[in-house]
DNA sequence: TGGGCTGATATTATTGACAATATCAGGGGC
DNA sequence: GCCCCTGATATTGTCAATAATATCAGCCCA
């Protein structure tokens, strides 16, 4: 009975590395998900009290999520929730789609079967969460599926700025993840992106990538400039 | 004689937030300039001396150069010196050559005289700054010189991505800031870019952008690589 | 003599108290 | 009545003490 690497209780439950990493998701899906609205101030007592955490974890977590653009800190003032113009959105997807469009010409077609396997499997899950309505499960599937694709193109710096600005549009794309017409449209882009990957067409699946950004892309731009819910 | 803005002794130099900034630009410049061999530990204790500064600044400064990619913080460890491997240096070039790539040819040809002044400008003071062997002065008369150029594509995004990656390779271009013969390669490319942007060849321009980064890249490789200074 | 326990040491992580700063409301002068 | 000054308040920024953790050398035991 040594349990040298086991320090005090046992049974601590979540250690302070994974209270950060709490304090952080929950903030970042209150964000994302607009319980917190855009604009809206994020006052450390406030967010300390909301999820029982230390100023310094709190302080930690506006640090991050400032660091992935979704807050705003002003020196001496506060954290607010980051609202971006039209005019940025469509810069911010400009990249996005530049980097998305690089990453697929990247990828080796055909792809190995193992990438195949791998994909629908989580296209799979990414479908089950999508029944299920769960909001945060059909987000986190949806990058898993994305992420592990745009890794095949071998380049993980490639891969991690690409990552940074779908976390950068996460909020934009959040309502689109609870809408059952969009959700219906990205699992079958998805399917497609896995056809794709056995044949040899980069150029079809960059299109396709791009493409599958389209739909939340305008909606967004929709939603903050005409005002109009739908059409 | 109200004063309201400027608070306690009006004299007291160098306020909490430039101290801050100092501390980051010194550590950076002590990594960059290989002041810090790659490895080598940056303990707290040691930096606090080292710039006078209090351990929260010392570790706010270390988690920054992290974001930035020199630094490497293992938990509960401490921080390093990162060393990035061949395949490394590979890869972030490359997409380092990709943005840089796609900046330059969505920069409007030819450029508004506005822009060739600026950059005419920049470029005098680089000269001056090279002429100096000041490597500090060097680099930052460089950087605003690609800055300056890139930020004509109009996507500030872009134009940041591009920025970070600059930095991630600014351990590896340094060498290249002291020695003469490329510093010699560097400034003529700098001319034949401006002279470029008076013309409309967005593909001469973006290629050149792409070779300005060739000579400390394969120098680097060369350094680590084969270990001989000079052939 | 080698493997692994055990304590000493070095280093980072966390905390709560305190200081600095901006913001805003209320009052006095013009 | 309007503007600026002044103090009160809310909020973030900084610090130094303390806790937690990893690392390493020395020692015991097989």
């Amino acid at each position: 009975m040594t349990m040298t690497s086991t320090p005090q209780t046992e049974v601590s439950g979540p250690s302070r590395e994974d209270e950060q990493a709490e304090v952080i998701r929950r903030l970042e899906e209150d964000i994302i998900f607009g319980r917190f609205a855009p604009g809206s101030r994020l006052v450390e007592d406030t967010l300390m009290a909301r999820y029982g955490a230390s100023r310094h974890f709190v302080r930690q977590a506006l640090f991050q999520l400032e660091r992935r653009g979704i807050v705003l800190r002003e020196k001496n003032v506060g954290a607010t929730v980051r609202f971006y113009s039209a005019d940025e959105v469509r810069q911010i997807y400009e990249v996005r789609e530049m980097l998305a469009r690089q990453a697929a010409l990247m990828i080796p077609l055909p792809a190995p079967q193992s990438l195949v396997d791998q994909l629908e499997a989580l296209q799979k899950e990414y479908c089950a969460q999508a029944d299920r309505q769960d909001l945060r499960g059909i987000h986190e599937t949806n990058d898993a599926f994305h992420l592990a694709l745009f890794s095949a193109c071998g380049n993980p710096y490639l891969v991690s700025s690409l990552q940074d600005y779908m976390n950068l549009t996460l909020p934009m794309r959040a309502k689109n993840l609870a809408d059952k017409e969009g959700l219906a449209l990205s699992r079958r882009q998805h399917e497609i992106m896995i056809d794709l990957l056995r044949g040899r067409d980069s150029w079809a699946l960059a299109q396709l990538c791009v493409e599958h950004m389209q739909y939340s892309k305008s909606d967004y731009l929709d939603r903050i400039s005409g005002g109009r819910d739908k059409s």
